[in-house]
DNA sequence: CGCTCAGTTGAAAGGTTTCAAAAACCGTGG
DNA sequence: CCACGGTTTTTGAAACCTTTCAACTGAGCG
């Protein structure tokens, strides 16, 4: 039973997080230095520099992991979805900043009491071994992007990979989860030159946009296409 | 005893590779399924897109893993040097290719063997599962240089890095493993790019060159500083 | 209804790439 | 041991794409 009065058992993400590798016993056991913990937009879960504290699982919500450099300029490096895990076990150091994108919730545990969880359960040792795995494929297709792909490119393939997640039909209206801060700052671009190939798109007919945020793609070959 | 005749016991990175962690019995079996390898310079053990064959130890030499674009874009995700693992276990498909920049010796084993070592042996998965996370800590720097610095700043990084791998003492000589070609698919630069930078920071008497492999740090400050 | 902030658009500057050619390097063979 | 030929590296100039700086527009909200 946590802070906030919930329990594993009606957890949002119970079967998909990290701890559905668990048993009753273990799980009864991590559960009971963990703790729920809200994210406002914008709130950040740790620093990158400072002391790795914690690990968590995303409830709900959105989070994006940034590197930055010594003189302030930012990347963002991963995104965290609901059931998605967060924390760096067995480093002393984080090197990334987490920060809620969209109001979040986590059960956050110590990282020591997550790692003896994770040393004493093989199932989940092994299941955060696939996602890291997985995201690990994901950071170089990543660095391809970043180093190899038109601004043109960069643009079309994050439209593609946020319709993807929205699990938008063809031609259906979607929500982009991102600011066009956001989407530069994942792309390694600048907010202009996301906004001018936005333009561009839409002017070839390929995209439709709605205010800000809403998004519809009208031609998923010819973004496919572009996303080279 | 392997294909070439070499036991386990007088493996050159015999604790410090992954089946550092098995026991006595685990790697015999697993040893019984493994066999050496040779690599000659730019040979590759996999490709991209091709189905995930194969895991491997590099025993000696150093390899790179390599991304693609649909029409042909390459980008250097990764380097492995000796004692790493090599491999996507866990996937069917491997999305990087592997290719030796040096000689190459590997101890290359039928995935579905390796997978089943792995799972047999918790301890080994927990160090996979450690190198992995400093692979992908790695990877999350790599982005950050790849989409936020400049020509300059990447060049005097991977100096940087190739001389504390090199173990150059300040101002002594070594060698670069990397030809101008590989720096640049490493930094995201082109081989002019990379040429350009290195004659400047030989110009500004920061390093100092000897044929296009040797190499000397002048001025490690200097360096460092430029290296953002 | 006006204010504020995010997003868009424009023009100029800047850094990296591209294309081209010269120079240096390296292994080979005389 | 030096000359040779192919390859890698360096250098130059122009083109290109993205960034920067600046101003404008539009959307959301009190």
């Amino acid at each position: 039973m946590s802070e906030t009065g919930k329990s594993c058992a009606e957890c949002a993400v119970r079967g998909e997080a990290l701890c559905a590798a668990l048993d009753e016993n273990a799980l009864a056991a991590l559960s009971a230095t963990g703790r729920r913990r809200r994210l406002a937009r914008g709130e950040s879960l740790s620093w990158a520099g400072h002391e790795s504290a914690v690990c968590a699982n995303l409830i709900q919500g959105m989070m994006k992991l940034t590197a930055s450099t010594a003189d302030g300029r930012e990347q963002i490096v991963g995104i965290a979805y609901p059931a998605d895990f967060v924390g760096r076990p067995f480093a002393r150091d984080a090197d990334v900043t987490v920060t809620a994108l969209a109001p979040s919730e986590l059960c956050v545990f110590p990282r020591g009491d997550f790692e003896r969880a994770l040393t004493g359960c093989a199932d989940m040792e092994r299941l955060l071994l696939r996602r890291t795995l997985e995201t690990l494929d994901a950071a170089r297709e990543r660095m391809l992007m970043l180093a190899r792909k038109t601004a043109g490119e960069r643009v079309a393939w994050l439209l593609l990979d946020c319709a993807r997640r929205a699990e938008a039909a063809d031609g259906s209206e979607f929500d982009l989860p991102l600011t066009r801060g956001e989407m530069a700052e994942l792309l390694g671009l600048t907010i202009e030159t996301v906004s001018r190939q936005l333009t561009r798109l839409r002017a070839r007919g390929i995209i439709a946009t709605r205010g800000a945020r809403g998004m519809a793609i009208r031609d998923a070959a010819a973004l496919e296409a572009a996303a080279g």
